[in-house]
Formats: structure tokens, C-alpha cells, sequence
DNA sequence: TTCTATACATTACACTTGTAGATTTAATTT
DNA sequence: AAATTAAATCTACAAGTGTAATGTATAGAA
């Protein structure tokens, strides 16, 4: 549970999302999997392999002539870690306002809002103590 | 509406936030105003005030020997895009998995529950067209 | 076994960021 | 007007990022 999360940066999340779905995958197998507009050489994914070995974000095993990549660390923690992260650096801890900006900000389907209003519901009946959004 | 805020950085944002708020303020004053943990150096935070110039997040007047600074991109925008990008790199787009994280994750008071509460309520009878989270 | 293609490793390089020290300019005091 | 001094500008420097090119080792082909 704790492990200090390596900090990621943005080009290295590309790479981390696409570990995180496919793994164990070569890297060549890595850059075929770049979505959409990111265009990376060889090489350049290459780099930010190696930079996610040394952050032990990652790790392989060798598989013939080359290496098979997979996650040392979880999805879930990074994620938690860089919403921690943003909020405290955007919204300075308050998460509350933060929901309710995207909230504004963004057109959901009803069904996303019947779904939201139900995990309302579902924390309000949880009852949580009266801590609100000052963490850390 | 097209003005493609600038990229502030960690440390720029905590100067940031308080231009916002304090503005128009001296460099000192900044200084001053620096939140519990922070410790910077007046220099350090003269360097960051310069390259927020450079970067045309601000500006100032002059007034006698000091500057007046005060911002030329408003926090809305700023927060909208620094929430864009975090959503794209963490989450891939997908505010409505996003908000959900955060409301998982977080402990949120009664009285928040329900202005949250509110909020949907609001946009549900807003009727908004069926885009589900695909901006940009 | 030697050659060759391929995958991994090393090196590069400019830009950004965090963190300031040193130097210059200009306002205020005397 | 000269001296003081506070504020602004210039310079520094290491670590992190984005983006590879080049060098090297090795597995498979001949």
C-alpha cells in the first residue's frame, strides 16, 4: 500500500497506459499501440522505456531476443497519485470544487448523471466522517 | 475564447493562484503570501514571476521603485485547461471515470454531497445534448 | 562459423523547471 | 547631487523531458 508512485511524466503515461492494458508486450509491440496522433520513432519509445525501467515503474523479462514489459506499478495508485497531485497543485486540495468545475464544465449523458447521482447516494448513506477535501 | 493558455508549471501555479487572488501585488508581497509549506527564496520567486512574464501569464504597472503584477489569463481558463490535460493524460477523456475516481476516493461532507446533489440535478434538467466526454 | 538484421544500450541536445547568487538600475534619503 | 539601498535583470546550474541518432551485441540465416 505505500511505495511512493514514481512520478510519471506526460509522454511516459502513453507508454504506462498502453502497459498497463497489454502487458507483457514488447516495446516494439509498444509503439504499434500509440493511439492516434502520437507519432513516436522506435527509439523514442525506446527511451521512455528505459526511463520507466530506472523510475521502477516497470520491469521485463527477456523472451528470446527481446524483452516482454509489464508494471511494477498499478494503474490505480498512479492515477490516485497524479489526482492527488493535480488537485493539490490546480485546486489546492479541494477536490469539491473541483468535481463541481467539471461537472459544469463538461455534457453528460443522463444515464452518466443517473449513475453519479446514484454514487452520491451510495456515500451520503456511508455516513463519512466530516473530513472535506484537506488532505494531505 | 481562443487564446491557448499558457503552460504554467508546478511552481508557477502556486505563484499563480495568488496573483489571482491578491492582484495587483509586488513581488515581495508574493513572497509573503506563499502558503504554509512553501519556502522560497524572494529570488526564486522572482525568477518564476519572470518567466509567468514571458509566458505572458501576467503582467504589471509600474509603481515607483516596484512592479504591481497582476494576471492576463484568468484562473477559469487556466483550471479548464490544466483540467483537459490531466483528464487526457490520466485518464484518456474520460471526465465522467474521472469524477467517479475522485468521488470513490474521497471523503466528502453532507453538506458537499448535497450542493453536488444540486449540481446534477441542475444540469440533468438542462437537457444537454448527448455528447458523453469526448472533447476537444 | 561468419554475416546480417534486429533489439538493446549509449550518447546527444535543446528546452523546461526548481533553486538561487551576482550585478545593475533606479528611487529615496541626506 | 551623492550615497544608500531596495528592486529588477542577468547568469548559473543540475535534474527532468521530448525527441532521437548512433553504437553494440546477439540470434538466426547462409
Amino acid at each position: 500500500m505505500m511505495s511512493t508512485t514514481p512520478k510519471i511524466s506526460e509522454a511516459e503515461w502513453e507508454i504506462m497506459k498502453i502497459i498497463w492494458e497489454h502487458h507483457p508486450l514488447t516495446s516494439e509491440q509498444i509503439t504499434r499501440l500509440l493511439p492516434a496522433p502520437v507519432e513516436w520513432s522506435e527509439q523514442t519509445v525506446r527511451t521512455f522505456v528505459t526511463r520507466l525501467l530506472k523510475k521502477k515503474a516497470i520491469a521485463y523479462e527477456k523472451s528470446g531476443r527481446s524483452y516482454l514489459y509489464y508494471p511494477l506499478v498499478s494503474e490505480n495508485e498512479c492515477v490516485r497519485a497524479e489526482s492527488r497531485s493535480f488537485l493539490k497543485r490546480v485546486f489546492g486540495g479541494a477536490t469539491q470544487l473541483m468535481v463541481t468545475s467539471f461537472l459544469e464544465d463538461v455534457e453528460l449523458s443522463k444515464q452518466e448523471i443517473e449513475q453519479l447521482e446514484q454514487l452520491l447516494k451510495e456515500k451520503k448513506s456511508q455516513g463519512t466522517s466530516g473530513n472535506s477535501g484537506k488532505q494531505e
